[in-house]
RNA sequence: GGUCUAGUGGUGUAGCGGUUAACAUGCCUCCCUGUCACGGAGGAGAUCGUGGGUUCGAUUCCCAUCUAGAUCGCCA
């Protein structure tokens, strides 16, 4: 067996017909096996691609006991084909085999190894991940992320960043998603949280003075699964102090022209900002899809006068689908109305326009005069659907936001390789939860744009914050903000939302405390890999994009995490679990 | 927690109130010297997710449940 660890000759993608008439050594997986009787071709496969060996009668005692995804060895001479294939690298040549040996048998695999991905459903490419991942176009991706990542270290590298491991065993913080939760023994009843993000420790790296920080961090959110949401991620988490707002944007910007150029080799990208205030009014959205326009326009003042009950005196919001009247069958437009009512809007308005005449539902709501205005608005077009919701402000954003996207995905009106960012700047401080508590929208450090001080008191809803998210293609890429420097405005944030002293000690104690300690002024932002990967990889799964990912219900299909302890562990940690399944 | 969708040989699908449960691929045996998703002949392999109900009869209809996906809530 020794000699079959011997370093091969050349790997399974490299050999073409220069190399006619050397004696070579391979290893790989068997791909296929074509089998002609005295004849029989194997595709040797390995990282690299595969190589048709050619089988005769000296190897015939072997090449017919293997089977695929068997390990094998070959030696042989490289002679060119009598009949070419032009769809692979190797397709000039074969290994005419002289010695042919089994390393490792295999068992029937339960996946063909394929690019054919909708060859096997995704539980059981989950289930059997290691053999997904000996598919070149999986090895594609995990390669897509290492190159992202070695792009965002080279840049940040150059630019004077340090990288730095935050604690992966930390403290629980009360606000935000739920904490996954690590027992410790040594003081049983107390916990460690996994971090949600490294948010505390950069700052307290910027207190530390290192000026800029960046870490590849692994997060860990303990709240349902998405498609584009796994409990465990990883974030391209940077921080810097001395900085303006401009700096960070061109810094950050630079980072993504890097990373597009190195992968894509595009470098015309732009990053033109829009207040969130303007985004929501024209997208519906705080994270709009830019490769389409189909804004939304505010019509409201036209039916300001309505008699219509549902109408006057409403935020009306409308999109233009251009063409797409004959589109749109009866039943389908039910289905935006039960969208739009599932965002809280409490119906759905439509026309379409044929022969320069409305026609539709709710074409009888709109008078004579109300429909120069419409028009003159508008703007549209013969053979346009005309969709709209009347509601108060944020419900008829929102709702026309999603129409906005459906309607694009059915006339499918985004291109698949276009990539227009956007930043969506000025968040507001506060927002208001279900429940009438006023809390904080980003976090409790982000400083508020200063002008806006005096509304903290009375209308908190119009303090705008020093926070900002990068948007591309309808994701959000990630968020960062001004942080809060100045005690003083520290004290006013906690005390709006209603933290006392005591609280505050509680929560954040070691974190505020730090900040007394001559903190710098500093600005961060935290980017999802997965996301920038899904992306780049052009799928909109995000298990696409993780080597071992987690399914919807949290657990790991492959090697059946999370699962139950044996009562001696849990007894060193003092739990006792009550309703163990 | 809610809503929607799906569960049929190893894998991917079809089907239907009464079938020998179909097809492709994979697997096994045999034939084949130019294949490359090789081809040809034959064969094995499925209690149709689970439990109840309706029915003379259920894989098919109904209910429940489990599993998976999408989504809302949630994700400061």
């Amino acid at each position: 067996m020794d000699n079959l660890c011997k370093n091969r000759t050349h790997n399974d993608g490299e050999l073409t017909i220069k190399n006619v008439g050397e004696t070579v050594e391979l290893k790989g997986w068997c791909a296929k096996k074509r089998n002609l009787g005295s004849l029989v071709f194997i595709d040797i496969r390995d990282k690299h691609g595969i190589t048709q060996l050619r089988c005769d009668e000296k190897t015939a005692s072997i090449s017919s006991s293997i089977r695929n995804e068997y390990v094998i060895y070959a030696k042989g001479v490289v002679v060119e084909r009598e009949s070419k294939n032009k769809n692979i690298p190797t397709g000039d040549i074969e290994v005419d085999v002289t010695e042919l040996k089994i390393i490792n048998t295999s068992e029937q695999p339960p996946i063909y190894i394929t690019d054919d991905v909708d060859a096997v459903s995704e539980n059981v490419r989950l289930k059997y991940r290691y053999l997904d991942l000996r598919r070149k176009s999986m090895q594609d991706i995990l390669k897509l992320r290492h190159n992202i990542t070695r792009s965002v270290r080279n840049y940040l590298d150059n630019l004077d960043f340090t990288e730095v491991e935050t604690p992966i065993l930390a403290k629980s913080t009360p606000e935000g998603a739920r904490d996954y939760l690590v027992p410790s023994r040594v003081h049983n009843g107390a916990f460690y949280a996994l971090p949600q993000s490294p948010q505390l420790f950069k700052q307290l790296l910027m207190v530390a003075g290192l000026e800029r920080y960046y870490q590849i961090a692994r997060c860990f959110r303990d709240e349902d699964l998405r498609a584009d949401r796994q409990p465990e991620f990883t974030q391209i988490d940077i921080e810097m102090s001395f900085v303006d707002l401009e700096t960070l944007y061109s810094v950050l910007e630079g980072m993504f022209r890097k990373i597009w150029k190195d992968i894509k080799g595009i470098d015309n990208l732009t990053f033109p900002r829009m207040t969130w205030n303007d985004c929501m009014n024209n997208y519906g959205s705080d994270k709009p899809d830019l490769r389409y326009d189909m804004k939304l326009i505010d019509i409201s003042s036209i039916f300001e006068d309505s008699d219509v009950e549902f109408l006057k005196g409403k935020v009306i919001k409308a999109i233009v689908a251009k063409n797409a009247a004959s589109l749109y069958t009866r039943k389908e437009i039910d289905g935006l109305a039960d969208l739009a009512k599932l965002f809280k809007a409490k119906g759905l308005c439509w026309v379409k326009v044929n022969n320069d005449t409305l026609e539709g539902a709710s074409a009888k709501l709109i008078t004579e005069k109300e429909r120069e205005l419409f028009k003159e608005k508008l703007n549209y077009e013969n053979g346009d659907l005309i969709l709209f919701v009347a509601d108060e402000w944020l419900n008829a954003v929102n709702a026309m936001g999603q129409i906005r996207i459906a309607v694009a995905k059915k006339l499918n009106l985004a291109k698949q390789d276009e990539y227009k960012f956007l930043w969506v700047t000025e968040f507001p401080m506060y927002e208001y939860t279900d429940d009438g508590k006023l809390q904080a929208m980003h976090h409790p450090f982000t400083a508020y744009i200063e002008d806006d001080e005096k509304y903290i008191q009375d209308e908190p809803l119009k303090v705008r914050s020093n926070a900002y998210d990068l948007v591309l293609n309808g994701y959000e890429l990630g968020s960062g903000s001004v942080r809060i420097y100045n005690q003083e405005m520290q004290k006013k944030v906690f005390e709006r939302i209603g933290l006392t002293d005591e609280d505050i000690n509680y929560k954040f104690g070691f974190f505020v405390e730090a900040l007394k300690y001559g903190t710098p002024p500093h600005m961060g932002m935290g980017f999802g890999l997965e996301r920038i990967a899904m992306i780049l990889a052009g799928t909109n799964n995000i298990r696409d994009v993780v080597a071992f990912p987690k399914i919807q219900s949290a657990t790991d299909l492959m090697n059946e995490c999370p699962s139950s302890v044996d009562d001696d562990a849990l007894a060193l940690l003092g739990i006792k679990v009550v309703n163990k399944e």
